[in-house]
DNA sequence: TACTAATTTAAGTATACACCTAAATTTATA
DNA sequence: TATAAATTTAGGTGTATACTTAAATTAGTA
């Protein structure tokens, strides 16, 4: 007798493929682009079959931004004791890592923010998590810091790594590592 | 006699309503939710209308973004002698002041640039431009300073800036004025 | 007032979009 | 191999979009 699921196998072939499929045209062509025509093309499937792999577009879409942006912090939980170097560099390898993804992550911050409610809460949610874990992590580099002063200084710090990645999405040429290195420097730097 | 123009008054009047809509869309509801329809409903007009007086819908946005977003520079042409000061306080002036176009701002330069070629181009050139006035003015403000050095310190800068609003545009509740003066006063003091 | 040109309107077209459905096909298993 | 369930396909639906056009209306002018 085969495993429950052997039964659905193909569907969840179909399913991943989706799914790639969905991520590469993120990437590509960014989130207006990402039809559902295209994602079907691309997965060489008709939608019909989609439809019965997946509820919405949007369901395929979330799914897929969830799991992509998910290496944004390499420890959610926040039970480890990342430096706030570690949570920087970790960012820095998100963003020069999957190209694409950059600019996803900015227009769903700027953009999808204005028409999709549920979504402006997750992004709020994922932006608030991640100010709360900079926060924490340069409190343990420098003990002395106020609560205050680490909550400011990291979203100091966050909105400037975000100012790059947006300047590297206008100019493609730009040296983000580079400028995301100095800043980390000038930051830790900072007394 | 009355002057040619008396005979198209009542276009050029229409032709206001139109834009100042087409403005107010964008500000509150976002680049996508300002459809051609929402424009007409809210000059009073019908579509046809619309199209006596612009060519395209295209036309009349990218005339209102192009007068929302010149005040960014008080001076485009760069002949007067303004600070990096001025630079900083009339960009922080114009996304406080014109609530919604500072999203508009960052739609524009993180999605717009993804499906038009032609507002790509156009974005990048006002952001080049945007980054050598800082870039002169920081050299004015410390001679000593190589072209180089000078550019890069404004184009962080900038990055900086433009992180901040992404920041006010996800948390309405971020105190980016407040930020924005701490910027300057970091950057200006560092040697 | 009568004429002419500018303007507006009502009712379209064409296209792209997300999503649906019934029938055909494939797959796993008894 | 027969069967039943999972899956795919072909061909839809409805809706929203930007844009068009001919006829009606309005406004300036002689």
């Amino acid at each position: 007798m085969m495993s429950i699921m052997a039964r659905y196998k193909v569907g969840i072939q179909t399913r991943s493929r989706i799914l790639a499929a969905t991520q590469d045209l993120l990437a590509e062509v960014g989130f207006e682009a990402t039809t559902l025509k295209a994602i079907c093309d691309r997965a060489g499937i008709q939608s019909g079959s989609f439809y019965n792999l997946f509820r919405s577009k949007d369901e395929a879409v979330l799914s897929v931004l969830r799991e992509a942006i998910a290496p944004v912090d390499p420890d959610p939980a926040g039970e480890g004791s990342d430096s706030i170097h570690d949570l920087v560099y970790a960012y820095v390898d998100f963003i020069t890592g999957n190209t694409g993804m950059a600019r996803v992550y900015l227009q769903l911050a700027a953009t999808a923010a204005t028409t999709d409610e549920r979504l402006r809460a997750r992004v709020v949610r994922h932006h608030q998590h991640r100010i709360r874990r900079f926060s924490e992590a340069i409190q343990r580099g420098d003990p002395d810091l106020s609560i205050y002063d680490a909550s400011y200084r990291a979203q100091m710090l966050i909105a400037s790594l975000n100012g790059l990645v947006l300047e590297w999405t206008i100019l493609p040429d730009f040296d983000f590592r580079k400028y995301a290195d100095a800043l980390i420097a000038e930051r830790a730097a900072q007394g």
